[in-house]
DNA sequence: TCTTACTTCGAACAACGTACGGAGTTCTAG
DNA sequence: CTAGAACTCCGTACGTTGTTCGAAGTAAGA
């Protein structure tokens, strides 16, 4: 097997699936099958608790066997993000104006990475790209087809928004894990932190901006909605001079 | 010494410093000196290359020493993102309208970011919050006090804005990474990825859209100025209306 | 001065990614 | 039809990691 840390490697495995090599004994699992096991293990226990020996196991093989099929571990997360990806519906077939297909694309992107947490932790660090974040890629850029825009500013859009969209998505599933990962004694991590923030923040004016906060602070997804549409008012207003006749730059 | 992952500990540390024992030997090191250290280490490997036992080595200590001064890595990895975020200067000081301190703020970040890729790596996996990050905020509070937006949208603006700074961040350091990781045999992982992805992306009008892009794609940099700006025109019609006489809600 | 509370750190533990090499299996070249 | 090449499988092992333990030494309070 090709050796890990050689990107082109997983590139292969990404695009083309794996190669059926011409002689020796059949193989027993498929790729596939690692990567739901390991998108299984992802999902219940988070990424920090997947390993290569407790995807092996869930198999029933040995560890080593798993070198077989995949040329390690950043491989198969690479494989776990590309067809996670590759379940989403593609943004330019959404109902609607382009301001509603990317509103409802940003939304479900981030109720997909609330439910999947382990999506943003590992697009995060940075995956190489593979065929379905391509497509997803190209999909996104055809929203901005009967607008005017050039296909570079069209990028620039998706962009903008995607980094938007991953921006919060973190801060949303930071806040999420807070408030479930407990402490031995069974506290949130939350409510110790809160807590201790509060036993500070009134230190006589010391935080005075903080101290007129009557509220516990927006919510979180509340934030999201209300930037995501101040976004899309800069948008708007570029395509609108972009489809003025005679501006056609 | 305190248990690892008891929050308690590491925000008593990060808030209070270290509590001066009544016996026993003196301390030959500081926490100061081990964090100094940590950051030295992130800063020249990554935090990837990371270890206690890297530290404590370069500080000509055995590893289990670092543990009479910290009660983990996690407390560790804090205390750097606290004390690097007390470098920084507090948003609410910088010259000129909220939107110019907005801005120089957000740039500023960018380039932080860039500069010290282990803080975006550290940020996004979520610290305790510090004394410093919780000043920085107060401080980011402050520049909207005049504008007429209550505490409450303000600090909407401001995470608005922090997540977007932090999702594109996020993406640049990425691209900056790529661009230097090298395959053993000496290419980066970036023209590597390119050069495969052009193979693919050719292929009989699959991706139409990407075809459509004879260049190679926006700066990110520039997608970020402009998406700010963009995010920006958002924010300022929101805080007109506020400041129209009459209309406080 | 004795005791108590410390610091230091070698050694060890459990867990990790992954390379190695031998045993067994299937296909193909001759 | 058979030899051996090419493969799968996996026990084992290497080198890391974060962290704990316990022994040895040190400073200060009683």
């Amino acid at each position: 097997m090709v050796r890990a840390h050689d990107p082109e490697a997983t590139l292969a495995l990404l695009w083309d699936g794996p190669t059926r090599p011409r002689r020796g004994p059949r193989h027993n699992l498929t790729v596939e099958e690692i990567v739901d096991a390991a998108t299984r293990v992802a999902e219940e226990e988070g990424v920090g608790a997947l390993s290569m020996r407790g995807v092996a196991s869930l198999l029933g093989v040995g560890a080593a066997t798993l070198y077989t099929y995949v040329p390690g571990k950043a491989a198969l997360l690479a494989l776990m993000v590309d067809t996670m990806i590759g379940r989403a519906p593609l943004p330019h077939t959404r109902p609607g104006t382009w301001r509603e297909k990317v509103r409802s694309w940003a939304h479900e992107d981030l109720r997909s990475y609330r439910e999947h947490p382990w999506l943003i932790e590992l697009t995060a660090t940075g995956q190489p790209v593979g065929p379905h974040a391509f497509a997803w890629t190209d999909s996104a850029l055809r929203i901005f087809e009967d607008t005017g825009l050039t296909a570079h500013e069209a990028l620039t859009v998706v962009e903008t928004v995607e980094g938007y969209i991953r921006g919060h998505a973190a801060k949303v599933v930071r806040a999420d894990r807070s408030r479930e990962r407990t402490t031995p004694d069974g506290r949130t991590w939350n409510t110790v932190q809160e807590a201790f923030l509060v036993t500070r923040a009134g230190e006589a004016g010391r935080y005075q901006a903080i101290e007129r906060l009557d509220t516990d602070g927006p919510d979180p997804e509340e934030v999201f909605a209300q930037g995501l549409e101040w976004l899309l008012d800069g948008v708007e207003s570029r395509v609108r001079t972009a489809s003025e006749p005679g501006k056609s730059h």
